[in-house]
DNA sequence: TGCCACACTGACTGACCAGTCAATCGATCC
DNA sequence: GGATCGATTGACTGGTCAGTCAGTGTGGCA
């Protein structure tokens, strides 16, 4: 069954997105769907029960696989610091791939502490809870510190990670290849060894 | 003229912060604030032109606090260790002192690329670079590392605030005194000194 | 006492738009 | 050829809501 019908549903979400990340969820009109996927109004309703529905299905199909993308993180046998370094590569890959649908799902649901985010709660703690599960077994290993509590450095590492996205989507000029990769070390760079220069030697700060 | 009158602009103001809060922008109706207020519909229109105006009204009146905040922050003689934690703070307790506020400021204007966010992307924009230069001043005294852009440190700094705040902001229980204090030192921490544990001597590892 | 200015009211309107549905198209099978 | 059924169409409806405006209090001032 893998042949127009589908085809037609992929050509509906495709343009979602566009739609979306152009004017926004809240602003745009079901028709614009339509004639940006070039099809008549009525079968966006025969893909989907409603404008909601599709932006559900643009969150869950991205969001899955990133959740898959963290667990396999955490079960890899590199150093924790690798593990991050996995994670934000992941994401910032996504943005790379497609950074319509990166800025619909942060600036649409991630973010939407009323209507969707709400619904999708559950899905986006994860996320945390798969992330904090790094640095706490980092810590159990003694390989991080332990007076900033897992759950703490999950949301430091994913807000600034996700943060650097939205700076990128704000941003009228694109971003470059080279910045990207860029973005990455210095997100584990700043997040695990922190901005301070480590004096080695002389003027030591304790904790 | 501080009579009756601008009492019930304020009262609408304060009315607004708690209706976005709860409902969000889009989804709310101006007659919500208007009955939240106790007020009749037409006299919003009396105090302000527009929905729009009121969240813009609202946004403006807390970020120009903010960027003043930084603003004396960086210019403070104490380092730069603290003038991130004072910015922390400042923001923590923003959100101690009116939590529905900080909310729609976060959910309504800062992350929403669209609307809001594009017409307030410049005073967004200061308060990034605002810590970005406390970053650079730290850099050129030798206090903090080089290889970490001033401008992306400090997105990763208010990135990690913000994603704690959002965190907060999502949770059905109410925060503790304890854990708003608690969360400004772990913030400085994080960013400052890294989660790595400072492996002093063994097993070192090289950027 | 009468007048003015302005805070305040809330019914109304005009526009907009999500979702419906009856009709058409076209592929496939008998 | 024609019966069947899912894909596709787009005009239409019902409800919602931002913003308007004509009118009503009310406090101050001459």
């Amino acid at each position: 069954m893998t042949t127009a019908a589908t085809d037609k549903r992929r050509v509906i979400l495709d343009a979602a997105v566009r739609v979306f990340a152009r004017q926004g969820f809240h602003t745009c009109r079901v028709s614009d769907i339509a004639d940006e996927a070039g099809v008549a109004y009525g079968l966006v309703y025969h893909y989907f029960s409603s404008k909601e529905q599709i932006l559900d299905t643009l969150f869950l199909e991205r969001w899955d696989v990133m959740l898959a993308a963290i667990a396999e993180a955490d079960e890899s046998p590199r150093a924790p610091q690798d593990k991050l370094g996995a994670i934000a590569g992941f994401i910032i890959d996504s943005y790379r791939h497609d950074p319509d649908l990166m800025k619909v799902i942060i600036v649409e649901v991630t973010r939407a502490a009323n209507t969707f985010g709400l619904t999708h709660l559950g899905k986006i703690r994860d996320a945390y809870a798969g992330i904090a599960a790094i640095v706490a077994g980092a810590q159990q290993e003694g390989r991080f510190r332990t007076d900033v509590t897992p759950e703490f450095a999950a949301q430091a590492f994913y807000g600034s990670v996700e943060q650097v996205l939205t700076g990128w989507i704000f941003d009228s000029t694109p971003v470059g290849e080279e910045e990207l990769e860029r973005a990455k070390t210095m997100i584990v760079q700043t997040i695990c060894c922190g901005l301070e220069l480590q004096s080695t030697g002389p003027g030591k700060k304790s904790a």
